[in-house]
DNA sequence: CGGCTTATTGAGCAATGCTCAATAGTATGC
DNA sequence: GCATACTATTGAGCATTGCTCAATAAGCCG
């Protein structure tokens, strides 16, 4: 087995496993035991546990941006909708998983210079980037955009909250986010 | 030291080192040494070294929301006002404690049957309750103030941000966030 | 085949979560 | 004031686990 694969593999495991408990709780025994290689071999691939998990969550992040890309060619208020949509229908299927990425976090430094990185909030940061693009925005609207992007996330896993559901369908949901963010656009930047 | 006293004493503890670390970083070790017990005590006060962290996010949680609650006859749009000055001059302040809190956050059971408690999301529930009831909003409005409240935690977040901060003061943000709120109201709850 | 690189192992160390029987210290009932 | 019951507290000890390192196996190129 290749070391690309290899990696691929050990990462597959971690997304898998990471959906049922909190990242730090997967211990690299259980790892190598499902790859079936030795407890040694995980520190030629990753240099510690937390750098393992922290390569694991990226992960996790770039297969939930990936899903949201909205199709080529499609720009403004329809790209806006696709993202919303899939975004809702992403976190309606695999709640867990989502829960687990945005809360289930590995810790963030207290002082920002660190070396690890945000990537529940880098990924706020790309899906409110997709959405910029897609409308057009400029910089200053940036941070509206970014706590847009909260908002619907907090609403979506509220719509999927078991026992809470309130409305049948995603559609209204999806409707009551995509007619918010030009009326928040319309508010002005809090600056 | 009685038993109330030691238990406030080690809370007190993981409320200090929870700020630089992520929590399950803090072992009882760790803990133990500092209050000047042995290890095994503190399994006489927590179960279990997760049962602890729990206690310990928990209590920064009461912590975070006995700080918000507006002042005694203030309600309506002031008392929105003075929650938000307060949530956005608490993240100021201590963006480090409130960052750990949401983000550095013991991770949720996949199934939500769990006897675990989600404390991030709680408090949010926490917060619009407090919001809902200045407000005088009913049931079907609290999905859309929870959001909101997502939606300022996440400005206030950025607010902070080392380097990146729009605007001196935080007046405008806490303008731009209360402004918002009957605004959202208006466009109707997304069911 | 021989030599180089590297993926892989396995032994071993130290930290740590956790258990449990023993102890010390305190309050209570007489 | 004494004995009893209770519990806060300890310390030893076990198993897990993060991590290191020297040794080995396995490919690859000449």
């Amino acid at each position: 087995m290749t070391p690309e694969e290899r990696r691929r593999q050990l990462l597959g495991i971690g997304l898998r496993k990471f959906v049922d408990r909190p990242v730090q709780e997967l211990s690299l025994d259980e790892v190598a035991a499902e790859a079936g290689v030795s407890r040694g071999l995980l520190f030629h691939y990753f240099p510690t546990k937390t750098a393992y998990h922290e390569a694991v969550v990226a992960a996790a992040g770039r297969r939930v941006l990936r899903t949201l890309r909205p199709d080529d060619g499609v720009t403004g208020e329809a790209a806006v909708r696709q993202i919303v949509e899939r975004f809702v229908a992403q976190v309606d299927r695999r709640r867990g998983f989502y829960l687990a990425f945005v809360y289930g976090q590995i810790g963030l430094p207290a002082g920002a210079a660190g070396p690890r990185q945000d990537v529940a909030i880098g990924l706020r940061r790309n899906i409110s980037g997709l959405v910029c693009t897609a409308m057009g925005y400029a910089a200053p609207l940036t941070p509206v955009v970014h706590a847009w992007v909260a908002y619907v996330e907090d609403l979506a896993l509220q719509h999927t909250e078991p026992g809470t559901s309130w409305g049948a369908g995603t559609a209204p949901l999806v409707d009551h986010c995509v007619a918010l963010l030009p009326v928040l656009v319309a508010l002005g930047p809090p600056a």
